[in-house]
DNA sequence: CGAAAAATTCTTGCATACAAGAATTCAGAG
DNA sequence: CTCTGAATTCTTGTATGCAAGAATTTTTCG
């Protein structure tokens, strides 16, 4: 059976077919074939209102229509696609209302988010914190878009899981998907790096002296300058489209 | 090829074959299989903890495994099961530190709403959801507990309407399965109703005034007080659990 | 009789086949 | 040449097949 020359054609097809990549394991095609998909969206490599062919990314992505489906369902649970019934899923608009809708939802969980954690705010877990505030620096000197972009949601993401409440961090990942789509497809950012730094270094403050309606204030209103800014691009880009 | 009375075996098998019930449109199978699963697992039908076979749900639920898988899928990322890799799923365990995370983040989110709710209040929209209220005080003189259960649940979801925000009412969804199934699991309610109906009296008085601060600090507290009487229902029903 | 191991059965994960509906193409009439 | 409509093709929705891994039973040895 394992005998490398086999001779009958049937055999020869057989060999060359799918070859299971030897390193993978069954069960896990679904979470990667989400996060490859999720990752053309949020960034904008899929940009919004673009028709999603099954066989297409299938193709693409190197798997069947079952892994590929299930995928395209979970996105439209998170809002990132659209369903129509017997036609091909959308990417879903990034429509201005709807990130001002974020702003409020949004600022509001980061400032409850803010307020339990000061509440349980150790000298480790501001420690920690804090260099994350340093890494987002260190990336803002040197120009980093990426690094910058990845230090700051790791530095809030950090806030939420101090805050010790799985809902809350639940509902946090639902949202953040959508900030960072919007953030990506608005590239404003160089103008608010340094705001954003400040505000943060308020917020380590307000966190280290353990002050959670401060936190929570400030977390909020950090989150909405941030958003509000992204809206203000948004709308400045749809006003004048041909200025990427 | 229309004639009633084909002689051939195989056609005569055929005959019998599923009848996919004329009613039944194409693409109606997922969520109509959602909507099924999910009442069985939020009413408590489906105990937390049990294990779900997909051949079982197929036979019960008369579908193949696609939409039951599918259905699966969703349900898990709503948080009302849990995945366990190359294993049945099971139904989520309602963990009591779990609600007593909702209250924090639910609360929030009602008092959210109550404040855009109050700012677009209307004559007309306060009038809908004191018909609502008036419905629930209905149920309770009574004593019908779903008629109760669902005129209070479209209250509330009438304020967060009328908020006007759809990222709002997205989560709010999402929370709302979780409380519900909380709900269903300890039948306290009773003890509860006349308390709430006073509340909400107070919230739609608020609403009525256009008084956002008020009517944000009223839903918070009134989901507050709702959910932390839940959470001792459910430690009470924990210490002695053969009282039901 | 008890325990470990081997074999069988069961269950999920992925792929594919088939059917219903939508989109597109092509033909023909005006 | 354009518009209409029928026929073809394409795409999604659902069912089913097959294999890898887990659970269970049976068997064998101490």
């Amino acid at each position: 059976m394992d005998s490398p020359a086999d001779t009958t054609p049937l055999a020869a097809l057989l060999a060359q077919v799918p070859q299971p990549e030897p390193g993978r394991r069954k069960g896990a095609l679904h979470g990667s074939t989400v996060a490859k998909l999720r990752n053309l969206i949020v960034t904008g490599a899929l940009a919004p209102g673009a028709k999603l062919n099954e066989r297409e990314l299938c193709l693409q992505l190197g798997v069947s229509r079952t892994p590929v489906r299930e995928a395209i369902k979970t996105l439209t649970q998170d809002g990132l696609l659209r369903a129509l019934p017997n036609k091909s899923s959308v990417v879903a608009e990034l429509d201005v209302g709807e990130i001002e809708a974020l702003i409020d939802v949004v600022s509001t969980i980061e400032g409850l988010a803010g307020e339990l954690a000061a509440a349980r705010a150790t000298e480790e877990a501001v420690a920690e914190i804090g260099m994350l505030h340093y890494r987002m620096m260190l990336h803002h000197t040197r120009d980093e878009l990426p690094g910058y972009f990845e230090a700051n949601k790791a530095f809030h993401r950090r806030i939420i899981e101090l805050a010790g409440n799985p809902v809350l961090l639940w509902i946090w990942e639902l949202l953040a998907l959508r900030v960072d789509r919007a953030r990506y497809s608005s590239n404003l950012w160089p103008k608010r790096w340094k705001m954003a730094i400040q505000e943060h270094e308020q917020i380590l403050a307000a966190l280290t002296a353990g002050d959670a309606a401060l936190a929570s204030q400030r977390l909020r209103e950090h989150v909405r300058n941030g958003l509000s800014g992204l809206v203000a691009a948004l709308k400045d880009k749809a006003a004048k489209p041909d200025s990427a």
